[in-house]
DNA sequence: TTGTAAGCGTTATCAT
DNA sequence: ATGATAACGCTTACAA
């Protein structure tokens, strides 16, 4: 059974494989690149056997430094914690296959200075492109890339003063998407709960398109008084997201207790005009609320606020929490097919690819 | 403001910055490696200069190239949507930080051919190491990378026929725990549910432990009767999947109706006794399983059947569920650590690095 | 203290 | 059809 090569310590090179099959090293790289025209039929089986018997395999480094390309692309990621990113990932993972690309994953963990690090890293390792999910704000971190002329597409998030390729979700249409469901079903209380978004552009439209719709819903049309309100959530710090919590538990409260009341035990069903409604920025902050809520307010929170969410992570089906799926393998795939176009040279100017949000009302907004 | 120097188109190499700074190569690679008590201090500035000037950074790959060594680990991650390979992910990329090395990170997405080929890929980049959370069982799969003399270290589960380091959960510990917990709870009726687990080590070490536990319990100690079942749920295949809830459900109506009975509604509250556990053997099983129920029998599914899990998915503590959390990330970084030693030439026999769980009581077995 | 030259494993150029 | 030979960007004897 061991028809394998005894442990060859050092592996074979071109070399060895050339002295193998008598014959010279440009043969043996030509074979390797396929250019099976210019060989003799017996020249390369010699080749071939040489090949099987040394089990050689080229060393991808030197063929990169020799031809100034390696087919390695670098892809940085803001946060795995997220269900998004993991999505994102298979799309890039997929389209990588399919161009013949190999991408080196590299995992900032919501920390800025590690994201600085990998792109240094991978300018230092000479991939032919990068893809960012950017946390770090500044465009001077992606400087280092973009002016060694490595070409660089964005997701999810635009960075400010960087003129790039972008892929990601259509937030203005979601975030509309979001709000007009739920003045839809009623609710006049609403909260847009997000991460600190003055410096990520995805939360920054989000926000505004939400206070955008509750602000023109006067004119006329319905609805008229709803109320909408921007809660922010700083996960990054505990003090922070205590006090916040603290400020929505009043709000629930009084409108459970409809004028700021206290019988709180008596009011088991509430008047449903006067239900909550919370819209997450996204799945960290949804996940964030529920956690707080359930805990506040035991198994049957949802009775005290219906839950929205951007982001479609595997618990929300679990808990009926409505939300608006992204379609993350396609931002992935198609962030990849930009880049590589770039890679082979496409020069067309900056390019924005905005995939619209769906929908998927789930309990916590059908009462 | 564009103190950065204007795109160089080509990237500097260490042959402009010697001419830059006017002296050979040799003294700027001494510079770059830090051999700093060799080069007269005046030269020294002029070369840091330089470098500044030209925005010059180190060709990774040509290095590798001639020291033999680049850095560089493969990573190969049988699933990445599991929350444990995440969370082992960090483990591994903080002890990779730690050593100077960095990880190629490839995802198998559960696909046996991606496996083989991000080996083989991994191979041909000259990898140092491998950390290995397979899905393939055969050790021909892992022959190329272990032929070519390439340490490998496995995680989570081991392979047959192969001997290598490998660090994981005590699975047979965590499954007796468990199963203990749930005996304790007065539960006499335990399904375990496993994905086919003929081939992967760490299923088949917690169904046999799972087995074994209810096995001795008849010795006199109390619970004499308690009754254990193991399920397979392949994922992988949907009909086989829907084959197996069902079986699970005639189990669960029978237990609800005491004798076969039929009338569902009626018993709302199910007589403690006669409540049915389900062991799930990891996280994907246990996501399957409450969703299914939830589907079934609605949001108050966990009066019909309490779940336990081995490993503690974010959505576990939202919906009370009991777990078993594994240590991920000081598995991952053991890993990397082991990995390090054999990339640094220790020779000692295979090593085995097994860490506990610890179980995580939640509202679903507390009733 | 500094520089020259010979590789590392490939591919590209140019002969034959 | 085949094979020397010179790069690619770097490190490392070995000189000077």
């Amino acid at each position: 059974m061991s028809a394998a090569p005894l442990a060859t310590a050092r592996r074979a090179t071109i070399t060895d494989v050339a002295r193998e099959a008598g014959t010279g090293k440009t043969s043996i790289s030509r074979y390797l690149n396929g250019e099976m025209s210019v060989l003799s039929p017996e020249l390369r089986a010699r080749i071939e056997a040489a090949i099987q018997r040394l089990d050689y395999q080229p060393n991808q480094m030197a063929r990169g430094l020799k031809r100034g390309r390696n087919r390695l692309i670098g892809m940085l990621l803001a946060d795995l914690t997220n269900p998004y990113t993991v999505e994102v990932l298979q799309g890039v993972e997929a389209a990588c296959h399919a161009l013949g690309l190999m991408p080196l994953i590299c995992h900032a963990a919501n920390e800025v200075e590690m994201e600085r690090r990998y792109l240094q890293l991978l300018t230092t390792y000479r991939v032919e492109g990068v893809i960012v999910n950017a946390l770090g704000v500044r465009e001077e971190t992606l400087r280092p890339v973009g002016a060694g002329g490595i070409p660089v597409v964005l997701v999810d998030r635009s960075v400010d003063g960087l003129v790039t390729d972008m892929v990601g979700l259509d937030n203005r249409g979601a975030a509309e998407l979001g709000t007009r469901h739920l003045l839809e079903k009623g609710f006049d209380d609403i909260w847009f709960v997000v991460q600190p978004f003055e410096q990520v552009s995805s939360r920054n439209l989000r926000e505004a398109a939400f206070r955008e719709v509750l602000g023109n819903n006067g004119n006329g049309n319905g609805k008229a008084h709803a109320r909408g309100r921007t809660l922010v959530l700083n996960l990054g710090d505990p003090e922070a997201v205590q006090a916040s919590l603290a400020e929505l538990d009043r709000a629930i409260e009084a409108a459970a207790g409809v004028a700021g009341g206290v019988d709180r035990q008596a009011r088991r069903t509430v008047a449903p005009g006067r239900r909550i409604a919370l819209f997450a920025a996204n799945a960290p902050v949804a996940l964030c609320l529920a956690l707080h809520l359930k805990a506040r307010y035991g198994a049957d929170w949802q009775t005290r606020a219906a839950l929205l969410s951007i982001d479609d992570p595997e618990w929300a089906e679990l808990t009926g929490v409505t939300t608006i799926r992204q379609p993350t393998y396609e931002i992935g795939y198609r962030a990849v097919e930009f880049l590589h176009e770039r890679i082979e040279g496409v020069q067309t100017t900056a390019r924005d690819c905005l995939l619209p949000g769906e929908l998927i009302v789930r309990a916590s907004t059908s009462g």
